[in-house]
RNA sequence: GCUGUAGUAGCUCAGUGGUAGAGCGCGUCAUUGGUAAUGACGAGGUCGGGAGUUCAAUCCUCCCCUACAGCACCA
């Protein structure tokens, strides 16, 4: 037998017979290892203990402590523990499949009756026998015909139809937990004793379809969380529940900033207070945009069907979209219109006013624009996904030649604002060429080029969404994330020739002939609406002072401190600070946590001591120490720091 | 839209086949208190909407609406 040579981490070498697996390097290392080992990385791979090892190859064997191997192999062997329970306590339930996401996994299952939350205990506990059962894991590679004739035989037919998507040159790898047996990837661990069976938790039951795809079967999915340990698990749960406080739903309740009801579902009734960040924010957007060379329009809201017939919307959106019609006994005719469920159509109309030459371009256009669309109902969730929203709309006409400039330029635009709106983890994402498209291939491997130097220019890595550009041109999405983890896309750039070329948008070019401009379709923060409701989740609720709704309150401490109150809170007024006097007949420990459950940044406290020596006593949110300050110096520095950062 | 779960006072929630309860909040009164809840009293609900079963429905059945979790969708 040829002999080949495994390369360990510290650099060692040793001799083993060609063919040998993991398991035997491990015992022959010592047995306490070969009973430890849970894997094995091989020239880079994750392998499964039993695999046998062929080459000369590197070699890192794997204990429970190494926390990423762990981890997946935890989590994909209980993805198996997980569907044994089920069809050892339902065995009529069919298996699919059950991948490792992160921080657990899930296993989708066929079964005619619905999963309860009862259930989920039954199967947690079935689990844990078979955990303590220490049954052993084992693999075997099976030929095509006899795997497929095993699968229909035991009535799996969603195995079937898996196996029939391998691509034929692939082994098809079968797994065995104790008696239960799945096709798998792998690799595994070696018996479910290795699964820490107080590391785990099943979290929740929800629908999904067989491959992703809404016209085929609905199965039952079951999310579970696991970590290599109880203490671990418990971290991650009480995350969770860290996370839930800082829900925009809930904190938009307890600051008093915007409420939505059955009547108007999807849409935003804003408080004062929540109008207070909006329009804070799009003051700031404004002013920044108008500092970025572009010029903003304002475009009508109800659009006659033809204009969408023509820019194509009508044919693909048409369900999406509120249509207005006019009463008919009051209409001298009838005319189908739709509430704008974007504003590009528009944003051409007034580029196509007017000649417009070389020399006009790039031109910058900006709206904030109000739109409409009839999201499906499951999709509505809370402000950050709406069916009435205000776009920071704008549209780059450019040429070909200026799109990458004009990609960079933006993405550097994008990336100081959310630096000075408190962000900074967000990632961008290029999304490519789908296979419904139109355009050459030439085109979009140009496209898809520019965006990807843009990023790259600008100084930006990105991540690559394979097919999921629009049908007109690839686009750039600018992620940012909820409390709970969930990605958001909030900006966004999308090429688009499509557009100008159906609306009839022209140029006059240096050599005296018509060309058609392109468009960048761009937003930076995408909607005011989700904005703003990321923005609540970043910061808990403590916004950033100068876009805080209330930013000072003043407490008197005794009713004879009253006046005082009122004159801070006038000299605050005075100079841009969003104050508010508080003289109710309650006690100062009442009047701060009220406050600060309101999320007022700060807390100005008036007693006597205060009024004689024209001071105030200064309490910031989430601080427990207090400062004594005099009222000229508090002024001064609150109205700095309630300037907008591109003020100051 | 699909699967599942839920909807009782402004909020968080308890409860029952005989038309409802707590805490917080709100109002009134007392209290002038120094940094995360002062006390007493009081008001407040067609139990999401509609239909059915029943002598009687907030509770059981059906339909609808809305929300939540996930899937699908996101111009």
């Amino acid at each position: 037998m040829a002999s080949i040579s495994l390369t360990f981490p510290d650099g060692n070498a040793r001799e083993y017979d060609a063919g040998i697996t993991a398991a035997a390097v491990a015992e022959s290392i010592s047995k306490s290892l070969a009973k430890k080992a849970i894997s094995a990385t091989v020239n880079g791979e994750h392998w499964d203990l039993q695999w046998p090892i062929n080459e000369n190859a590197t070699i890192a064997l794997h204990t429970i402590q190494d926390d990423v191997q762990a981890n997946e192999l935890v989590r994909h062997d209980l993805a198996h523990i997980m569907a044994r329970a089920v069809q050892e306590i339902w065995p009529d339930t069919k298996v699919t499949i059950g991948p490792v996401i992160k921080n657990g996994w899930y296993y989708d299952f066929d079964r005619k009756e619905s999963f309860t939350p009862e259930d989920l205990i039954t199967i947690e506990k079935k689990m844990k026998e078979i955990i303590n059962k220490r049954d052993a894991v084992r693999t075997e590679v099976w030929e095509r015909d006899v795997a497929i004739k095993y699968y229909e035989d035991r009535g799996e037919p969603y195995k079937v139809e898996l196996i029939e998507g391998i691509p034929g040159d692939e082994p098809l790898r079968m797994y065995w937990h104790g008696e239960w047996q799945d096709l798998c990837r792998g690799p595994h661990l070696q018996h479910t004793g290795q699964v820490p069976g107080d590391g785990f938790k099943l979290m929740s039951i929800a629908g999904a379809y067989w491959r992703g795809d809404s016209d085929r079967e609905m199965l039952q999915r079951i999310y579970g969380v696991a970590f290599t340990g109880k203490e671990k698990l418990k971290a991650h749960l009480n995350m969770l529940e860290e996370a839930a406080k800082r829900d925009h739903r809930k904190l938009g309740r307890e600051m008093d900033l915007f409420h939505m009801q059955e009547e108007a579902p999807g849409q935003v009734f804003w408080h004062p207070n929540g109008w207070r960040i909006y329009t804070e924010l799009q003051d700031y957007m404004r002013r920044r945009q108008r500092a970025g060379g572009y010029v903003e329009v304002n475009t009508p809201q109800v659009v006659n069907r033809q204009l969408w017939e023509k820019s194509g919307h009508w044919e693909s959106y048409q369900e999406n979209m509120f249509i207005v019609e006019v009463d008919e006994d009051h209409a001298r005719e009838k005319t189908v219109n739709a509430l704008k469920p974007m504003n590009c159509p528009c944003h051409v109309q007034v580029f196509n006013r007017g000649m417009k030459s070389y020399r006009d371009l790039p031109l910058r256009m900006a709206e904030f624009g109000s739109c409409n669309r009839y999201e499906p109902s499951g999709a509505l969730h809370g402000i950050m996904r709406v069916r009435g929203f205000t776009q920071d709309d704008g549209h780059i006409f450019c040429t070909e030649e200026q799109i990458e400039t004009e990609t960079k330029i933006f993405i550097e635009f994008l990336s100081e604002i959310y630096a000075e709106l408190g962000f900074t983890n967000w990632a961008i994402k290029l999304s490519t060429r789908p296979e419904k498209r139109i355009g050459s291939d030439a085109i979009w491997d140009q496209l898809e080029t520019s965006l990807g130097n843009a990023c790259k220019a600008a100084g930006y890595e990105y991540d690559i969404q394979v097919g999921e550009g629009a049908f007109y041109g690839p686009k750039l999405e600018f992620v940012l994330t909820d409390a709970i983890g969930r990605d958001w896309q909030c900006g966004t750039l999308q090429v688009d020739s499509n557009m100008p070329e159906r609306l009839d948008a022209s140029y006059v070019g240096q050599d005296g002939n018509k060309h058609q401009p392109f468009m960048l379709h761009r937003a930076t923060l995408g909607s005011f609406e989700r904005f703003i409701g990321i923005l609540i989740e970043e910061h808990a609720g403590k916004l950033p002072f100068w876009l805080a709704p209330r930013q000072v309150v003043v407490a008197s401490i005794i009713s004879d401190a009253d006046d005082y109150v009122h004159e801070v809170v006038a000299a605050l007024n005075a100079s841009g600070v969003r104050a508010e006097a508080d003289v109710r007949n309650e006690k100062i420990n009442y009047k701060v946590r009220e406050h600060s459950v309101g999320k007022v940044p700060v807390i100005l406290a008036v007693g006597a001591r205060e009024v004689e020596e024209r001071t105030v006593t200064l309490r910031r949110l989430g601080e427990k120490q207090t400062s004594v300050q005099a009222l000229d110096d508090v002024k001064a520095a609150l109205a700095v720091e309630s300037t907008p950062p591109d003020l100051r």
